[in-house]
DNA sequence: CTCCCTGCAAATGCTTTGCAACTAA
DNA sequence: TTAGTTGCAAAGCATTTGCAGGGAG
């Protein structure tokens, strides 16, 4: 498959193999940050990312993080998703799907896009076409 | 200022009226904003705004523009809606409904509640109830 | 050697806050 | 008088950028 000599817990051939399909070259930080993204899907701030890596015992600055979230987002490999101002989320997920977004702690979970099936949709403005479409439903506790 | 009743071109008492619904006191610069944001269905930035009012004539500080947002926020009186962490925009149409979303300048369109239904949606996570549902379609312009 | 990447620190830009002056009742 | 508001300037914070040092080939 690769001629790299990558050997750690991950399935790294993958996240490698993932990386250059978006032209992205695999240093071993933006191997680090997508093996924490890519294995499971999830949904992380870049700073719940960052101490999750240092965590980890991995050696990443902040900016490092920051830059190589932009990058992924620019170039397809992951999404960014704006909950509120301070908040910004990026989703592994690239396939569309949508959100459940409770409303109080601001956590979020994948709704799988089949569970959502539309019976009716606006005509698009003139010369415009779908980009895509993205329900979050709000969800709150019961109070009883 | 002045301490004249206050006689304008709008529908003033209206908004006074919506105000105190809301338990907001009609200070001059509340009534400006809301002025602003409940004449017609609008999205703003608190700097749109800001620039909004100063054209028009009137005397409101950014820090006062901030607060009142916040506080018509909190109060019920407006929606946030977060397209990415530099453009906080703010609806003035309380009821729910959806959005167009044109990916590359920013704008956004409302989307007519009845415009919109679901055949299917997924089942809620325990204990919890919906809060709002929210469609985002996200259009690009079409290339020829 | 050369190119690209990293990381620190400084810069940026939106939003909030501290606080003194002000306003309406 | 008194409670609530405003507005300036300063503070906060998430994110970006400048630039020097570093690593891979």
């Amino acid at each position: 498959m690769n001629s790299v000599s990558i050997h750690n817990a991950h399935p790294a051939n993958d996240v490698t193999a993932t990386l250059a399909e978006h032209n992205i070259s695999p240093t071993s930080q933006r191997l680090q940050i997508a093996n924490v993204l890519l294995n499971e899907p999830m949904h992380l701030s870049a700073d719940q990312l960052l101490e999750k890596l240092r965590h980890a015992g991995e050696k990443v600055s902040k900016a490092t993080v920051y830059n190589t979230l932009k990058l992924f987002v620019e170039r397809g490999l992951i999404r960014q998703i704006n909950l509120d101002p301070e908040r910004t989320v990026y989703d592994s997920r690239r396939a569309t799907h949508h959100h459940f977004h409770e409303v109080d702690t601001g956590t979020l979970w994948d709704i799988d896009p089949d569970d959502v099936a539309f019976s009716r949709l606006p005509q698009l403005p003139d010369g415009m076409e779908i980009a895509g479409v993205e329900v979050i439903i709000r969800v709150a506790r019961k109070v009883q």
